[in-house]
DNA sequence: CAACGCAGTGCGACCGCTTCCGTAAAACGG
DNA sequence: CCGTTTTACGGAAGCGGTCGCACTGCGTTG
């Protein structure tokens, strides 16, 4: 810069007002100092922009782990809206490890990032790093989980509702034996979901064995093991909830492994609808998640932190959508044939799917 | 710092000492120092020290697209590897515009990033951004394509080989109608995976009819549209093979949707080898590429460069590996009798997967 | 015993930029 | 034409660290 101000005969500060267009500079001027910085290829350091600032055009994002297909679709929507107000997203997987979760957490702060979208890891603890008021921290929204004790901005999904909506249309496609894999037990949405799962067998007044109910850690693998201790029971269960999808078509992985045919002997459904529901044999009944909407909201929700809204949290949750296609089966003797799907729907189940 | 010097009652040098370890401080004074320093919960700026001392551990990564499933391993694989050494990872996605490349590209510089890891968009023009020996410019490896005019270091992947070996697939299984569903034909792996498929071709004395090659950009959506052309031809190919598993995945859907079945009427083979593959139906045979492994060796060569490694360019290539599964049929007029696959290995195919 | 070396510490310049302040020149009003 | 306001610019003080250098004791050495 001082170069700049050299080649140009102005003075250094005439220089970052140019640059920045923070004070009127006469055009024959400002012309000859955009000359010398187009022949320099001048970049100004943010660093130093930051350091004088005190504030940077970084966003930090934590998230667990960017290769859970349910991830890039709410980072793209975070990074989406963060590039449009001309800030950049730094991504750091955690791992679910909250002692990775708080080391990132604490590199973030000392780049000064402006603010912070966390997808808390299971048994995160940074509601309690927030705790003390301590000074310098930045704006924080969570999402997708609210951590114990998170009492600030955050962002999720009706999860509870959603999964009632799915163990409902099971009920109501006449499956009297459902059992459910949920994800680990620390993390709010997978509880949440449970419980959505729960109310809605409790309202049918079906009865769940506690058999019925497998804990997996959310990915395929373990998904695949819950699913073969379900099926070896006996009575096996009709149908079958998965908390999301991984775990789903883990699933289905073991229906076939088993050479059981979905969804003749067994239905099944999905939580996140991911892309490959549509293309996995047979295509899967899921629950959809805004996730890119997630990220866009969470997003927008920080900025306006950044920009200096105060005022109470805001705790934001958007709702979900049953996407139907051809991984439940009607059965016959079911007493709800109201609701029932036509049996021409099940025909041509395609256009649902292409309906999305 | 001034804080804590106060408090400690030492100089701000030597609480820096104390930090950074840069020299010995008595035992005592140190941990006066880190008392105070752990009641403040300070943490120092980045910013500042990345000034003072002219380098960062930020490596900025721009991809394409996070949200296409072959990039998130790839990226895992990089961060895991900047993580291991105290390096940050900065995404950005461009699009495939190369005007949003360059913009990220200068924005990292401003951020004085120690290194840049790129897979450049189709078109992309960073080869010449880098030409003119600018001062400032950080060390830079480009991924799984190389733009033209590129001379700097750079991992991919044997995308000919690859192609080649799977196209031979299709003729050892007795497939003599052969089509091809390329990407855009800037992009460099793109182009090579055609020349592989061509050689293949060529040297098996099959004839390529021009109407066999379509071209699509390497999405779903593009891959189906594509598909639907080729199997309204007549006389229709008995094989396809899909440039990426994205177009693999629209080619199933185009098939399921014209009532076809695969791969009784049409094989298939994709690229890529995404997770998805053994849970389509059927379970897709594609070319697996390291991707994990390419964004790791990629991050390793940038951290070598950083370390200050001098010294002509490497040009690393990694090897690719076809998955068998069930997209292919082997033809019972084949002539290749010796290479086909036994029939009973179709009969329990998913041990060709699960054997992945 | 004086000279010397070295571990331990304080001091202050500096990294590149923003921004406040002061001032000279220009514009303006009477 | 002169005083006053406005405008355009230069000067310089930091932002929060790092690091070279100077200084101070104290143990070693000739």
């Amino acid at each position: 810069m001082r170069q700049i101000a050299e080649r140009a005969s102005v003075s250094i500060g005439t220089v970052s007002h140019v640059v920045n267009g923070t004070a009127p500079v006469r055009p024959k001027l400002r012309e000859r100092v955009l000359e010398v910085i187009r022949n320099l290829g001048f970049q100004p350091s943010a660093l130093a922009q930051g350091l004088r600032t005190n504030r940077t055009r970084m966003i930090g994002m934590i998230i667990p782990d960017i290769t859970n297909p349910f991830f890039p679709g709410l980072v793209r929507g975070a990074e989406d809206v963060a590039f449009k107000h001309s800030y950049r997203v730094i991504l750091c997987n955690t791992d679910n490890d909250p002692a990775k979760e708080s080391l990132y957490f604490n590199e973030l702060r000392s780049y000064r990032a402006a603010g912070l979208l966390i997808i808390p890891a299971a048994g995160s603890d940074i509601a309690s790093s927030l705790k003390p008021g301590t000074a310098g921290i930045p704006p924080v929204v969570c999402i997708d989980r609210r951590p114990d004790g998170w009492t600030g901005d955050s962002v999720v999904v009706a999860n509870e509702l959603g999964a009632y909506r799915a163990t409902q249309h099971l009920i109501q496609s006449g499956h009297r034996h459902i059992a459910v894999i949920t994800g680990p037990s620390l993390l709010a949405n997978s509880v949440e979901r449970l419980k959505g799962f729960r109310k809605a067998l409790k309202e049918a007044n079906l009865p769940l064995p506690a058999e019925f109910v497998q804990e997996a850690v959310f990915d395929t693998r373990s998904g695949f093991q819950a699913a073969r201790r379900l099926l070896r029971m006996l009575p096996r269960p009709t149908a079958i909830f998965a908390c999301n999808d991984l775990m789903a078509l883990g699933v289905l992985h073991a229906i076939h492994e088993l050479d059981l045919r979905c969804p003749e002997e067994i239905s099944l459904v999905g939580f996140d609808d991911l892309e490959f529901c549509e293309y996995t044999s047979p295509a899967l009944t899921s629950v959809y998640q805004p996730s890119y909407q997630l990220g866009a909201t969470a997003a927008n929700l920080l900025l306006e932190r950044i920009k200096g809204r105060k005022g109470s949290p805001k705790r934001l949750v958007l709702d979900t959508e049953l996407k139907l296609r051809n991984s439940v089966l009607p059965l016959e003797h079911s007493s709800w044939s109201v609701s029932r799907m036509p049996r021409t729907a099940r025909k041509s189940p395609r256009k649902v799917a292409a309906a999305r």
